[in-house]
DNA sequence: AGCACGCCGACT
DNA sequence: GTCGGCGTGCTC
């Protein structure tokens, strides 16, 4: 580490594309370390700033020393930065945001203005001379001084805005920076420890005595609430036992277990001849530096096992394990199977914690308490030193990718860090993406298949129900066919579990009125209300605006407005009604919302409570439903019509996924398949879960179309308030990259630009959305493409009124 | 980002 | 005349 007064390499918390040099003031000298937060002066404010190590020489004038260091311990190993670095090129996302995002929320510092009341402003109250409002304003902030942005915000809505731009013009009112720090910092407790050479016993009172021993008996270092429980009066008497010398108060971070649940130990069980084959060679990986393994395994057929296993390897040599699951009801079941077998080693992280929570569980890591990560997406980040394995289970999964701020691909990050820790990454899933299964065939990946169930258990039988020939006569709940109700009924009459899945929540996705046969559509968004019956409100699903039930259509003032489309909350209604004995629940965004409900809901299934459980996509995930004997899909075609080119990867995925999800216990499960394309590829294949068949088919279309993986995407996207102005700046955007691609030849046939053209979603919560796409054989020429238009032409990247995001490798087209 | 600087059009 | 909106450049 640097030496006294030497200069780091620092990355600020701020939208720049550069790193800056500071130097470390003598006083924190022996504090400064790789990955811990500075708080460095920049122009005229205070940032946090992230340590990337010692500064290259020689790097220029003005250099200033950094106020402040953050951190007591690092917040990530220098090995990861390496890897913030690479993400900021690839992703063209500025280095200390990629770091900020990576991190746990609520841990970073910045400076913010403070309005408050200077000497004059205070005589100014007692003298007189002030309009009523410049009074109020005055009074207001003689309690306290209040944050600039907000006041300004108030005094804009009350409409004088004009008010305390002249008392701060007057010199009565100043703004001042004032140090806002991040919320959450470790809890610390009091620690007792025993002095080196404590003075004797023998004239101690017996409850001052009993502190002594305790502390000697339990190696000379208890924290105070352990020692209040052996003698209750520790409180009030280690301050004088310190003052006499017998010991030392100090402070520690603890850190808080999320979990209150006890999990027994679990025994390895014997694995099936296919597990047996596909575990030495991932083994044997671990001492092989990088490789990528794609593990093919059909539901049910023992992955996580698989995991296991290898992952116990890789503790046994000293290295770390990341685990990557898609979503928090899934984490916690991976997390019972991991505790089971690792017990107090594992971390967990997700966004059901606490931010408090989330902080101690990354500190655990980043000390080495944990050893094992498991988390969604963000724990890519997660600060292993030396992780010895990656695992990124149903690798599939479309909530891999963050569509906010750093659009990161956690799969495609898992691979990257495991190139730079030099270990293996095991990419599981019984639906493989078409990249992974294309980087297999081109002999990137290797391949590993389990094609039975463990305990040779059947795959589900499943039968089609061509939509399109139901018979209409029975139109009530006519999305529950004459087949699927018997199947149901004979599944419940064996106190069986049933699964029914509906790509769409809500109760009618087009309440249409019927006087004039318009739509309800959202005030902000384009895109028709979505009636939910159980809320007693018509919602928008994209932006969150919703109106009453009561409603009158506000083309014609209709009163009759008829809930036309479906929705899970529908099908459960008509369950209700058909099978009034049946104890049905629902499970999807609605229903998961609140903290704790996904696991009630999973809990009820496993203690069959629950009889039949209708829902959205959220029910296909690698759930392990052991009583469930019968799946129904309601409309397999919901997410075939997509204007995306992955749509028919995702429509395979979800029916072979939800699919699945029956008889993965000891009763043979059956599929009932609903759907107006029974002869579609994408749904036979999926009812074979027939992940090589449909990529066969699915492949050359992909090369046809020249779509990926067969080329390269980013996205440009533009939202804007104001509809003309940014169709104009997407228009403008779109003429500088043509220009730019036509002046530079390098670039002539290695890109194309698609659009811009308006989103399919053309307005959402108020935001006109434009888009254009850029696509290339390779990437790294997409990325110096646009490195060089930012550094032409920045305006086109922060034009007024209207946000520029760019997104490498797209995942949706909406 | 957030701030200063400089440039325009439109108001007291 | 100057106020405010917008483009431009810079931050160790």
């Amino acid at each position: 580490m640097p030496s006294p007064s030497e200069h780091i390499e620092v990355a600020v918390a701020a939208p720049v594309h550069k790193t800056f040099t500071y130097r470390v003031p003598d006083s924190g000298a022996a504090a400064i370390a790789v990955g811990k937060r500075v708080l460095a002066p920049f122009r005229n404010r205070s940032l946090t700033g992230y340590v990337l190590g010692p500064a290259a020489a020689g790097s220029g004038e003005g250099i200033r020393p950094v106020l402040e260091v953050l951190d007591e311990e690092p917040l990530f190993p220098p090995a990861l930065v390496p890897f913030f670095r690479w993400i900021a090129d690839y992703y063209l996302y500025p280095v200390g945001e990629v770091i900020k995002s990576a991190l746990p929320g609520g841990i970073n510092a910045a400076s913010a203005w403070q309005a408050t009341l200077t000497e004059a402003g205070c005589r100014s109250l007692s003298l007189g001379f002030l309009t009523a409002s410049e009074r109020r304003l005055l009074t207001f902030l003689l309690e306290t001084p209040r944050n600039l942005r907000a006041l300004e915000r108030q005094s804009a809505a009350a409409g004088d805005a004009e008010t305390l731009r002249s008392l701060m013009r007057r010199g009565l009112i100043e703004r001042r920076r004032q140090l806002r720090s991040g919320r959450v910092g470790p809890r610390k407790t009091r620690v007792v420890t025993l002095a080196a050479a404590p003075p004797s016993l023998e004239s101690l009172t017996p409850a001052r005595r009993r502190i002594v021993e305790q502390l000697q008996r339990a190696g000379g270092r208890l924290t105070l609430g352990t020692l209040r429980q052996a003698v209750p009066s520790a409180g009030r008497l280690v301050k004088p036992l310190q003052a006499a010398g017998y010991l030392i108060l100090g402070e520690q971070p603890v850190y808080r277990d999320p979990l209150g649940e006890q999990i027994a130990p679990d025994r390895p069980p014997s694995l099936t001849a296919e597990q047996e084959r596909v575990v030495p060679p991932l083994t044997a990986a671990l001492d092989g530096g990088f490789s990528v393994h794609l593990l093919q395994g059909v539901t049910g057929s023992g992955k996580t096992e698989v995991y296991l296993r290898v992952a116990a390897e890789a503790l046994a040599r000293g290295r770390g394990v990341l685990v990557l699951v898609p979503e928090i009801a899934l984490i916690s079941q991976m997390e019972r199977c991991f505790r089971a077998r690792f017990g107090q080693r594992v971390a967990v992280m997700h966004s059901a914690l606490t931010a408090a929570e989330r902080h101690d569980q990354w500190l655990r890591l980043a000390n080495g308490r944990a050893a094992i990560a498991i988390g969604a997406r963000s724990s890519v980040f997660a600060p292993l030193s030396r992780p010895g394995l990656i695992v990124v289970d149903e690798e599939h999964d479309a909530s891999y990718k963050q569509e906010s701020g750093l659009r990161y691909h956690a799969r495609d990050l898992a691979v990257l860090r495991a190139r730079q820790a030099e270990c293996p990454v095991l990419l599981g899933s019984a639906t493989p993406s078409v990249q992974s299964q294309f980087n297999a065939a081109q002999g990137k990946y290797r391949s590993h298949h389990l094609k039975h169930r463990v305990f040779e258990r059947p795959l589900p039988q499943i039968v089609t129900v061509d939509l399109r020939r139901t018979d209409r006569r029975t139109r009530e709940n006519a999305f529950l066919t004459p087949v699927l109700r018997k199947a149901m009924a004979e599944t419940l009459d064996r106190g069986e579990q049933v699964l029914l899945f509906l790509n769409r929540r809500g109760y009618a996705s087009l309440p249409l009125c019927s006087a004039c046969g318009q739509a309800l559509r959202c005030r902000r968004c384009d895109i028709s209300l979505t009636l939910h019956q159980a809320s007693g409100i018509y919602k928008c699903h994209y932006c969150g605006y919703s109106r009453s039930l009561r409603s009158v259509c506000p083309h014609c003032g209709g009163a009759d407005i008829k809930p036309l489309g479906m929705g899970t909350e529908k099908v459960e209604g008509a369950v209700r009604h058909l099978f009034p004995n049946a104890s049905v629940a629902r499970m999807d965004h609605d229903t998961t919302r609140a903290k704790g409900a996904t696991l009630k809901l999973l809990k009820g299934l496993r203690k069959r409570t629950i009889d039949v459980l209708v829902g959205t996509q959220i029910v296909a995930k690698g759930h392990d439903f052991p009583h469930i004997t019968l799946v129904g899909v309601i409309c397999a075609d919901l997410s075939l019509n997509f204007p995306d080119f992955r749509a028919g990867e995702r429509t395979f995925q979800l029916i072979a996924q939800v699919a699945g999800r029956a008889g993965r216990g000891e009763i043979a499960g059956r599929v009932i398949l609903q759907t107006y394309n029974p002869d579609h590829f994408y749904v036979r294949t999926a009812c074979s879960q027939d992940a090589q068949a449909f990529y066969a088919r699915e492949i050359p279309l992909r090369r046809a179309l020249r779509y990926p993986p067969l080329s390269k995407l980013v996205a440009l996207r533009l939202r804007g308030r104001n509809r003309s102005r940014t169709a104009v700046y997407a228009q403008r955007l779109g003429e500088s990259c043509r220009r730019l691609i036509a002046r530079e030849p390098r670039f002539a046939d290695g890109i194309t630009v698609l659009g811009p053209t308006e989103a399919p979603i053309a307005r959402i919560a108020g935001r006109h959305r434009w888009q254009m796409l850029l696509k290339g054989d390779r990437m790294r020429t997409l990325q110096r493409f646009l490195r060089l238009l930012m550094a032409r032409h920045p305006e086109l990247f922060s034009p007024a009124g209207v946000r520029v995001t760019i997104d490498v490798d797209p995942m949706s087209m909406l």
